[in-house]
DNA sequence: GGCATATACATAGCTAGCTATTATATTGCT
DNA sequence: AGCAATATAATAGCTAGCTATGTATATGCC
């Protein structure tokens, strides 16, 4: 019997996190089975869905958007590069910065892959009534919120 | 402007899959600032917490309780070892299988790490009301239960 | 013009997950 | 007893995230 109070009880069924972490990787492995035909995969779908929206943002851009850091952006980049998804262009107005721009490959992905993510956020929240699925949603767009606070004012205790 | 019909519309804010998987993230990150003082990261903590309930399970077991694959745990396993977070003993009813044992730090562990989850869990979900909590940790307990149901069959389209 | 600083991107090296394969020990059948 | 089948664990090799650091181009100031 450790000396910490409170310490005693942790279930794991009713922690956020650890719930929050296996419903990560449920969601990622659906949408992996469903994209992987496509030659998608679930870190490059992200990046699709913003040049689908904007083609030819830049790394930085990209980076800011989807909240991923610039290493991890820089290696998805040249995944997707290496598997003819996009091609890169140096600015000529500067030599530092890079446009990104999908292949005609990685447009036609568009319609399949949205569908595909469509059908696994459906399954996903297939026992949830409409209300639910609102209540889920805003909830989550609650804690994010929360954490995004959190962020510069290190609050602690 | 694709012909797919449907996949025109796709925001992220409204996608729970992007939205667990923006959650994860950060709940990892908090957790991870957490408990590397304690030389504890995240891959572990779940092994941690079956082995300080159950001192001496098998690879086998854990794989079983925790969810993730053999061969991921073998890894996560083989980096506790060096941490000297655990040791390994080869039990001689069964040759095979070896005893996963904590090492007294690991045991020592216990009370601040469970402290550091509790507070992150609590920190993230302190904008939400007690009902909300509990809602959101029921959503969350019903999606996975959905995800597990559909496993063996494969119910498509 | 030249140098310090800032910006954009790349690289190295780590954890953590995955699939697929291999190695080793046990069990079961004949 | 011997061999096939099974069970346990390890290894190889991938994606995807992270921090820290390196490199190249721009920009600002003197």
């Amino acid at each position: 019997m450790p000396a910490y109070r409170g310490a005693m009880r942790f279930s794991k069924d009713s922690s956020a996190g650890y719930l929050v972490n296996d419903l990560a990787r449920r969601f990622a492995a659906a949408l992996q089975a469903r994209i992987k035909p496509l030659g998608l995969s679930t870190g490059v779908f992200p990046v699709m869905v913003q040049l689908w929206e904007d083609d030819g943002l830049t790394q930085t851009e990209l980076v800011r958007r989807i909240g991923v850091e610039q290493a991890t952006m820089a290696n998805t980049l040249a995944r997707m590069q290496r598997d003819g998804l996009i091609a890169r262009r140096r600015s000529k107005a500067d030599g530092r910065v890079q446009e990104i721009r999908l292949t005609d490959r990685g447009k036609s992905l568009r319609g399949p892959a949205i569908d595909a993510a469509l059908a696994v956020n459906d399954t996903a929240l297939s026992s949830l009534s409409p209300e639910e699925r609102e209540q889920f949603l805003g909830l989550m767009g609650k804690i994010i919120r929360t954490f995004d606070d959190g962020e510069g004012a290190a609050a602690d205790d």
